[in-house]
RNA sequence: GGUUCCGUAGCUCAGUUGGAUAGAGCAACAGCCUUCUAAGCUGUGGGUCUUGGGUUCGAAUCCCAACGGAAUCACCA
């Protein structure tokens, strides 16, 4: 169905066509909402058009005005104020309006076909040595929502995580679990496995350093104190028997991973994301090797004296790229390509979007260049998904100053604080206690994710952990909280909505400003596709939700008398609510029935 | 130093192909529950949109410069 914004482009551009004789495209004129001082429901700007009509602004938007009455039937009149031109639609048009959004199941969700674009989006990549804090929150709530949005927008999603499961800092917890350790596990612990082993990465920490304090006090040098740290030896050593395959290693290797891995299990699943297919590094990281020898072979790359393999980026303004190091083996870079080349093998990747730090922006713009050259047909065209960091109010999180907001027990606290705000109501006493947990865990995570979400993500954010998480105002509850209301009147309803005719109403002027917003919702999910931003739903919903408090507050619903009335009303609401739900999901949350 | 990003109310943030008098929330103060859920609604106060130039009918938005902050520039990942 076209949209009144379409509609009006497009009258609009015959206006200009016949009253001037001068072709504007449709597609150039973007009508926008009237501002609340001035009467009309859309506004069109005619200052662009002066140059076809030879006019002033207020003459100019006058016969434009003039036109659009006599040939658009959904205009019924206009006001002009300086080069403004306000029109206001037909009441009538405004209910069919809703009619259609409110018998259409999935408004503003477009369905992927077989010619959708195959998108995969790779999100959260957590180190397996340590639990999961509110960085990966922020990547793993962005990762999530965007993979949504992309799919309201038409695409084929594939949601996918790269582990990094290998390295020295796995090493490290190994170590310091086997001289520390005495045979811990979670089940003798009752610890998650993620905590565990970080556990194990902190106290690795605090050996070392002591290690290098005694060295620096017996005379060394920092740099040689860390040169000769025995423990740092022993991990580096334990690596490379991990390189060289040693069984023992191994076993080790695979038995603390797993415990990580369900640690990790929990947490995903608690934040409510989840992955189409999860690749482990440890089984790319040989893989880039070849391809870069490939690369190598074609002329792409050149080899050092001492056999290290560079790219040369110098016409692509950037620098000299090492891609494998003189003793052979493989450095970041090359793991992500090898991770490319797997992917590209088990789909047909039409776009790959990584959400991953702006600490990472060069990065991904080498891996761009890269892929590129290597032949990779998206490579060119990949979306670094770069977003800010978490701040605290005294800085950076460091997991080694033990200053992270920890995963695991932020969600504990976001649910606490519900049930707090919940027991000074009586709202859901009466319920059994699973469904009000579970209404509970709705709402303490939807406050984390849309206090997350809301914020435009190329930005950093601080949080302020002393001040707790809001939940009133522009809140994740406060939407959830709308939600809960709209559906408690509907309980209430004895009246048959669908059947019951509403074509009489004439909505009154809040009434359809909520049904402008919400026909603006399949706008708000364009953009948020276009330009990668949950931020931008989260606005969206926001002021439908806002909007609709205030008509809550203003108009009664149920105690309408004029049947006809009541019932548009019902509807009204009811779609309102609709669309916060799916507006919601594309954040990742979820709406209670009560609250 | 090079590159990239950011700078809007006391605080946290909206403001997207340049449009009308720059908006919310929090915090402060003043109101609204015998009537559909007060996690709500209404009102008051709060601004040199970092600064200075430029582009034009029009700039928080685009361009240039300065200032302030962040990230990055490893044979770490």
């Amino acid at each position: 169905m076209i949209t009144i914004d379409q509609l009006l482009a497009q009258a609009t551009s015959q206006a200009v066509e016949a009253l001037y004789g001068v072709t504007f495209p449709a597609d150039k004129i973007v009508p926008q909402t009237t501002k609340k001082e001035f009467e009309g429901n859309e506004t069109i700007v005619v200052f662009p058009f002066l140059k076809a009509s030879h006019k002033a602004p207020d003459a100019t938007a006058q016969e434009i005005g003039e036109y659009l009455v006599k040939h658009c039937e959904a205009v019924e009149k206009f006001n002009v104020i300086k080069g403004f031109l306000n029109i206001t639609i037909k009441p009538s048009f405004w209910t069919g309006v809703l009619n259609h959004i409110a018998a259409t199941p999935d408004y503003g969700f477009a369905a992927a076909t077989p010619d959708s674009q195959l998108v995969m989006i790779e999100y959260s990549s957590p180190n397996t040595n340590k639990p999961l804090h509110l960085g990966h929150v922020r990547n793993n709530l962005l990762g999530f929502s965007l993979s949504r949005i992309m799919q309201a927008c038409g695409n084929k999603v594939v949601k996918t995580n790269i582990v990094n499961d290998r390295g020295i800092h796995i090493c490290k917890s190994m170590l310091a679990w086997l001289k520390w350790g005495d045979g811990a596990t979670p089940e003798s612990t009752g610890k998650k496995g993620d905590h565990l082993i970080g556990d194990y990465y902190v106290e690795f920490d605090k050996h070392y350093k002591a290690e290098l304090r005694a060295l620096v006090e017996s005379g060394l040098s920092q740099e040689e104190a860390e040169k000769q740290s025995a423990l740092m030896q022993e991990a580096r050593d334990m690596l490379k028997r991990w390189e060289d395959g040693d069984p023992e290693v191994r076993s080790l290797w695979s038995k603390m991973n797993e415990w990580v891995y369900a640690g990790f299990d929990e947490t995903y699943k608690r934040l409510g994301v989840d992955f189409d297919k999860i690749y482990y590094e440890s089984n790319t990281y040989l893989e880039g090797k070849e391809k870069v020898l490939e690369g190598l072979d074609k002329g792409l790359f050149y080899r050092k004296d001492d056999g290290s393999v560079w790219a040369d980026l110098t016409p692509d303004g950037l620098d000299q790229k090492l891609l494998l190091r003189s003793d052979g083996t493989s450095v970041y870079m090359t793991q992500d390509i090898g991770t490319a080349k797997l992917r590209y093998q088990d789909y047909p990747i039409d776009k790959m979007i990584y959400v991953v730090g702006n600490e990472q922006n060069y990065h991904f713009q080498v891996l761009a260049l890269l892929l590129d050259k290597l032949g990779f047909a998206w490579g060119k065209d990949l979306i670094h998904f770069s977003y800010g960091m978490v701040e605290l109010p005294n800085g950076k999180m460091k997991s080694r100053e033990g200053t992270v907001v920890d995963a695991d027990d932020l969600m504990d606290e976001m649910i606490l604080t519900a049930r707090r705000m919940s027991d000074e109501r009586d709202t859901l006493k009466d319920l059994p206690q699973a469904e009000r947990d579970d209404v509970l865990r709705m709402v303490g995570l939807g406050a984390l994710k849309y206090f997350i979400l809301k914020v435009d993500p190329r930005k950093n954010m601080t949080f302020n952990p002393q001040e707790s998480i809001d939940f009133n105002g522009n809140t994740g509850p406060f939407l959830q909280y709308t939600y809960a209301r709209i559906q408690s009147v509907l309980r209430k309803s004895t009246d048959d909505i669908d059947s019951c005719d509403t074509a009489s109403v004439s909505p009154n002027e809040k009434e359809i400003s909520l049904i402008q917003r919400m026909a603006d919702f399949s706008t708000a999910v364009t953009d948020a596709g276009k330009s990668y931003s949950p931020a931008l739903i989260a606005n969206y919903v926001y002021d439908l939700a806002k909007e609709y408090n205030q008509f809550y507050h203003d108009f009664g619903i149920l105690r309408e008398e004029n049947a006809a009335l009541r019932v548009f009303r019902l509807k009204l609401s009811r779609t309102v609510g609709q669309i916060i739900k799916r507006a919601v999901w594309l954040l990742g949350m979820e709406v209670p029935e009560r609250m």
